[in-house]
RNA sequence: GGAGACGUAGCCAAGUGGUAAGGCGACGGACUGCAAAUCCGUUAUUCGGCGGUUCGACUCCGCCCGUCUCCUCCA
């Protein structure tokens, strides 16, 4: 079975073939580098940076590029304020960027292109759409014009006519019509400009994407993504650029994550009603973040709370507890486990690969690896028993634990596990502290007992009675 | 005005033309010296409302109500 990805252009699942099997080329639009970004930023990084590695997971070699916008009013107003070099500003979010979304457990593109770094492909491409009737320099700008692209809208669904009509555009008197967009920016004074054949100046926005996808990818890529937002006009007009240039389709599937609500409203910058990733880091741990954004399918939107964040702290605690108590139980019964699968396990992950596969279903996938969690808690009570079905079910534990484990770090939901490095003081202090509360337990001298165990819990460590024994656990 | 998405239990959230996954929470029980953790049971005769198609719809069609998004920088 295939896999499915429902493309924007075609509004419905497609069997995904990647032009060159089994190499997969992904452009994904990153942030401009003027601020740290926002939860609802990070819903795309975490997102397409999970698309990726289910790709990989499914044996595609994939070269994932994400760019940084990286000169843009936006930086340019900054810089203002802060009365520094854009380059100053650009840096220090730049290098925030990769604290963030490395706590977030995104990883790195295999490229990060910068617009600053491509002023000459961008020029370039400017110049090959001059070429060939589609643009036109007017005051030392350069722009697309909309018209002549006769495909314009097929992405949004949208006519030229009637964005002509919205008329809530830029107005500019060198514009020949309302709907065209800025390739090239003459400079205004005071501003970062650089030269090129029609004067000093910048890049529009979206020329930077369409040259650097061309220029890292070529002029065809596999999957091109960003939020539902910025299909129009920014992918629109990508497509318009790329396709207007090469005469080829820009893209084959085109992925829009929807939107991060707030209170029921689409956070925003400029709502100011946003919340920075590393602000709710500060409150909640990274696996509980990934869980809430991959609790729902990437196109729904999805409501932050208070509450939803409460709940999926609850249920990534739930996962870890299940893999930490199947590890612990297994040292104490038997000191060894195999890593083998079992049918039950082999059946548990095609659910997840079904799920994945219809375009990365994250809500039943998840289902699956809580369905794995209970299994173990199943099991776990026929490994604290005795007699035969004991050695099947140690077995059992280990392949369950395995694959929830696999999964579970797949998903990014144990990020906190074993976070701080335990001292080696420490596990050998903690045997003797279970061992007297074992032998005062045993005298009846429960005060001392209990006492042990609320001492711990100040500081923040769990005890838990089995029959094979006591396990401790650090609380969050 | 144009384009589109959504409305499933207390909350979050999957899903299918054939009779409602999963998580959180709540309640009852088991286990425990007491806990914690866990387990068992209960928690939507019903999927915004009204019609229609069908042997049968939550799933298909129509209308209505409600929420949100895009059309302007925005993941």
């Amino acid at each position: 079975m295939a896999i499915q990805i429902y493309n924007t252009m075609s509004r419905r699942k497609e069997n995904f073939e990647p032009l060159n099997p089994p190499n997969v080329t992904i452009y994904n639009c990153g942030p401009t580098v003027y601020d740290r970004f926002h939860i609802g930023n990070a819903r795309n990084f975490i997102f397409m940076d999970m698309v990726r590695r289910w790709l990989e997971y499914r044996g595609f070699t994939v070269r994932f590029v994400q760019n940084l916008t990286d000169i843009d009013d936006k930086i340019i107003n900054r810089a203002r304020a802060e009365e520094l070099d854009f380059r100053a500003i650009t840096g220090r979010y730049t290098a925030a960027y990769f604290e963030d979304a490395g706590r977030l457990g995104v990883r790195p593109a295999d490229v990060h292109p910068k617009a600053t770094e491509h002023i000459g492909d961008i020029v370039k491409l400017i110049q090959r759409l001059i070429d060939r009737g589609l643009a036109y320099e007017a005051g030392g700008s350069v722009y697309f014009s909309v018209k002549s692209f006769k495909p314009y809208g097929k992405l949004s669904g949208r006519k030229t006519e009637d964005l002509l009509e919205g008329a809530r555009v830029e107005v500019s008197a060198e514009k020949r019509d309302a709907a065209d967009f800025a390739l090239w920016k003459a400079a205004k004074p005071g501003e970062p400009k650089w030269d090129s054949p029609w004067g000093p100046g910048r890049p529009g926005w979206h020329i930077e994407c369409s040259a650097m996808a061309m220029v890292e990818l070529g002029e065809t890529i596999d999957i091109h993504a960003g939020g539902i937002d910025l299909s129009f006009p920014h992918h629109e007009n990508e497509i318009a650029q790329s396709e207007g240039a090469t005469g080829k389709p820009f893209a084959r599937y085109w992925m829009h994550n929807g939107f991060l609500n707030i209170d029921s409203e689409k956070m925003s910058k400029s709502l100011g009603n946003f919340l920075r990733a590393d602000q709710i880091l500060e409150r909640w741990p990274a696996a509980a973040v990934r869980h809430f954004l991959l609790s729902g399918h990437y196109r729904s939107p999805l409501d932050l709370s208070e509450n939803a964040m409460e709940d999926s702290a609850s249920a990534v605690k739930r996962i870890q507890d299940g893999i930490e108590t199947a590890e612990k139980l297994l040292e104490l019964v038997s000191g060894k486990t195999t890593d083998g699968e079992t049918d039950e396990t082999r059946e548990l992950r095609e659910r997840v690969e079904t799920a994945m596969d219809d375009d990365f279903n994250t809500p039943r996938a998840l289902a699956v690896l809580f369905d794995a969690v209970g299994l173990i808690h199943e099991t776990r009570k026929q490994v604290e028993g005795d007699g035969e079905e004991r050695l099947a079910a140690i077995g059992r534990l280990s392949a369950l634990l395995a694959f929830v484990r696999e999964f579970a770090e797949f998903f990014g939901l144990t990020a906190s596990i074993g976070a701080s490095t335990a001292d080696k003081l420490v596990e050998p202090l903690m045997q003797l502290l279970i061992e007297t509360r074992a032998l005062a337990r045993k005298r009846k001298a429960f005060d001392v007992a209990d006492m042990i165990r609320d001492r711990l819990a100040d500081i923040g460590i769990s005890l838990e009675d089995h029959p094979q024994g006591t396990i401790w656990k650090r609380k969050e």
